[in-house]
RNA sequence: GCGGGGGUCGCCUAGCCUGGUAGGGCGUGGGAUUGCUAAUCCCAUGUCAGCAAUGACCCGUGGGUUCAAAUCCCAUCCCCCGCGCCA
């Protein structure tokens, strides 16, 4: 949510962000509504006010042994033309708080102003695409050969985008899990195992309604969708809290697994494990104060970067413009590794500063001393790892001449294996 | 799942039986005072509307009763203790 001043004071910063972003929301309607619902509040409060001052004069009356009779009939009608106002009330907040809650975040300057995924600039590459003397095969037909997974059984069992992993593979998706903890364990990231399962309400907090409908997962007959990454789980967790400012920022290594339900993905990445409806990832949460953010964003985007340094696989780092933007998101750098079996650059890691905007939502604030006034804070999150798209970038990479997938170096220890 | 206890403005706590609109302590900040890094006293310390003066709201949540609800009634969530069941 954005700051409601910001919305009052200047629209128009409002109405940018809007065509920049390429959505359509109506505005006009929203600060109509706003300035409506701020009308009422003044008639409530007013009406209570008489209705507070009656009901003193009621208690003194009867404590002195006075008749209040009068007063009381009088009371009577306050109560029930308050009650009348109040129900408008509330049904023009509500009206204001289902807008707002659709209204995507801000943009920040640097984003590159775009219609969609083409304006998005690439702002570096690294590591050298890997060359093959013998004719490359794709994730699919490797690790099938080898035995590493069945989608056909997962098909009849669950359905497309699912898979059963197979024996060494289970082993390298842990090894994956297990590295990336060890790595942010040692840049002093608390861990955190969410639940995988959250209420509405804390969902509400993380995504925008459009999400529901097209990422996740409702379970039936209870108050619980199933998260579609940790990040949805942590921001939710210190809802309705006041942090102190002598422990920031925090930062969280999330691990869980991941349910997406990959609407309006109909036939892109059909085949395989690289758009899925579940999958495992570690991220990065990071909660900071409202001037360290930007800087914590940086940090966030070196620390995945090395990440993938350490496995060897060529990636390249994208700026995402304001067509791609997320609605949630400030701003969010990609990094697209390498996928030899597919010859392009495919994301991995989506690494976002949110602002206020997650914290707004979830009431999620710090202040240094006791007395002080209360700030929100920023909220940031990036992928480490989700385990399958890195698993498919390490087999078509890694893949050697006699079918085989070479283990990268980092995660050989957890696997006792350099060869699958 | 059953029985009992509990959820109060950052933290601790009073008020609930007997309805009249939240009091105290700690912490933090500011001020006053006393010849000194101490003590004492005063003020401030959540949310919303408003330029402000102010005013409204806030007692886990949602309903109800009532002129009036932290307080009474109903529902619901969470926590603690005991019993049962169980990976």
């Amino acid at each position: 949510m954005i700051d409601p001043k910001i919305i009052k004071e200047r629209p128009e910063i409002i109405r940018k962000m809007l065509s920049d972003r390429h959505v359509s929301f109506d505005l006009d309607l929203m600060l109509s509504l706003d300035s409506k619902r701020r009308e009422m509040i003044t008639k409530t409060d007013d009406l209570r006010k008489l209705k507070n001052n009656m009901g003193g004069d009621i208690a003194a009356k009867k404590k002195s042994g006075q008749n209040a009779e009068s007063l009381i009939t009088e009371m009577q009608k306050v109560s029930q033309e308050l009650q009348k106002l109040e129900s408008d009330q509330v049904k023009t907040e509500q009206e204001f708080d289902k807008l707002v809650m659709t209204l995507p975040n801000l943009i920040h300057e640097s984003v590159p102003i775009g219609i969609d995924d083409s304006a998005n600039v690439v702002i570096k590459s690294w590591g050298v695409v890997p060359k093959f003397d013998f004719v490359i095969k794709d994730h699919i037909d490797i690790s099938r050969e080898l035995g590493l997974v069945d989608l056909e059984r997962a098909a009849k069992t669950a359905g497309a985008r699912f898979y059963y992993l197979k024996n060494n593979l289970v082993r390298l998706n842990q090894a994956l899990i297990h590295f990336a903890l060890d790595f942010l364990t040692e840049k002093q990231y608390g861990l955190i195992q969410p639940p995988y399962m959250i209420n509405r309400n804390s969902m509400e907090g993380a995504i925008i309604a459009d999400d529901f409908e097209n990422v996740i997962y409702k379970v039936q007959d209870e108050d619980l969708f199933l998260i579609g990454t940790s990040e949805h789980s942590i921001a939710a967790m210190h809802s309705d809290e006041i942090l102190e400012g002598k422990d920031l920022p925090i930062r969280y290594a999330g691990v869980s697994p991941c349910f997406r339900k990959e609407a309006g993905a109909h036939g892109r990445d059909q085949k395989g494990i690289f758009r899925v409806h579940q999958f495992e990832k570690v991220e990065q949460y990071v909660f900071a104060r409202p001037e360290e953010s930007w800087s914590e964003h940086e940090k966030m985007l070196a620390i995945a970067e090395e990440f993938y340094q350490k496995l060897e696989i060529p990636y390249r780092v994208m700026l995402l413009s304001s067509g791609d933007l997320g609605k949630v998101s400030a701003k969010t750098y990609d990094i697209e590794a390498w996928m030899a079996g597919q010859n392009s650059y495919r994301e991995i890691v989506s690494c976002s500063n949110c602002l206020d905007f997650q914290t707004r939502r979830l009431k999620i604030r710090f202040r240094d001393k006791t007395n002080e006034q209360t700030q929100y804070l920023h909220s940031l999150n990036s992928t480490l790892v989700a385990t399958t798209r890195t698993l498919v970038a390490i087999i078509e990479n890694f893949q050697t001449k006699d079918g085989h997938i070479s283990v990268p170096k980092p995660l050989q220890k957890y696997l006792e294996a350099n060869i699958i």
